[in-house]
DNA sequence: GCCATTTATTAATCTACATTAAGTGACTGA
DNA sequence: TCAGTCACTTAATGTAGATTAATAAATGGC
């Protein structure tokens, strides 16, 4: 299956796994293509999988009530990505995930999850990793966009993504940020004032 | 141990434990008292614990270069709090955490809640689940905050968690909701505009 | 039970960022 | 090839919420 050394690399990188759970594991995971702006996931629907992204760029967002785009997450290369709410409750997505540029990625199921670990539990404790990480990021930008203003998260930005910010347009990192494709504009260009 | 039944309680929402397991996740939790604003945590310090609050209602949060605070949570009785990546990575906190009433809690060092996962893989699934929570109510709060204008998010909160809005002083919901208490009182008094 | 501190209110002024709009260059696709 | 969208810039104006300050009310320590 395409890409799916990638995904035993990054396990590995919290767990050793034998050559028969890799084999056992491959199973459990369906590979998918998508198209640049074509949709994975679309509010209202249930997110049924959970997916990890071996080529390409995703994006998770909430159009709020003026049709404005706020985006939760990026995932390159070595994420994953999905709406955990639905994902784990079952219940309708509140967010939209689409393809920024054409995409691989590998899918897994709740149900093929949560029997997963029973099969192999310690990929419980690859996905409780993972979910701490998780957390631990929506935690520090919380914090960040409380506490700083724009042109320091953006300068955080280019730091901790250096290449997100080469390779995504404007108008994405702004609804990232939080403000305007115009106001970024400005801090680029050094007119925030 | 008192306030034990309480997190047993707890976790049995969401998986079954024998008698024998109960009797031996006893003893991987101490017993501990907060003084109200006596810290539990303070910035630089690593986070040693993770605390589940068996009455009383701490907070967590993030001094910023001005010196002002930014609540990151609350934490009631039948909640966990800690700092997350400090406790995982055993980095240096960030992260203040502090009581706001007198308050008792049950105690895990990460070191005896690995051990935990071990000898009672159940556990493991537990932690999960809660991460997983923790993981979407930060989303959910990050999104908001992205999305909403302050006396919506104070309306959020206020549904959310009605007995939090009547135990705490405005200053501290002020500081959860990115707000200044001069803000929140106006808001209130629905003189926002 | 009293004084000191903390907590909340109200109003005037200020600022970070939004909104709108107009213009430019680049890419896209029949 | 050319029209049409898309991505970005610049500038004028508008606004949610901050800041400051003054006052009142509540709380807490001794």
């Amino acid at each position: 299956m395409e890409g799916f050394n990638l995904l035993i690399t990054n396990i590995e990188k919290h767990l050793r796994l034998s050559e028969t759970e890799k084999e056992e594991l491959r199973h459990f995971f369906t590979f998918k293509k998508l198209r640049k702006r074509q949709y994975f996931l679309q509010e209202g629907d249930i997110s049924h999988y959970s997916a990890f992204v071996i080529n390409g760029c995703m994006r998770s967002y909430y159009v709020d009530i003026n049709g404005f785009e706020h985006i939760l997450q990026f995932a390159i290369e070595d994420w994953w990505i999905t709406d955990m709410m639905s994902f784990t409750k079952k219940t309708e997505a509140k967010l939209n995930i689409d393809a920024l540029e054409d995409t691989e990625m590998l899918l897994i199921t709740r149900e093929q999850q949560l029997n997963l670990f029973d099969k192999i539990p310690k990929l419980e404790k690859y996905f409780r990793i993972i979910t701490e990480n998780g957390l631990i990021s929506y935690q520090n930008r919380l914090l960040e966009s409380m506490s700083l203003h724009a042109p320091e998260r953006y300068a955080n930005f280019i730091k901790r993504y250096p290449a997100l910010n080469k390779r995504l347009p404007q108008t994405q990192i702004a609804a990232y940020l939080g403000i305007t494709p115009v106001f970024l504009s400005k801090i680029r260009n050094n007119n925030n004032q």
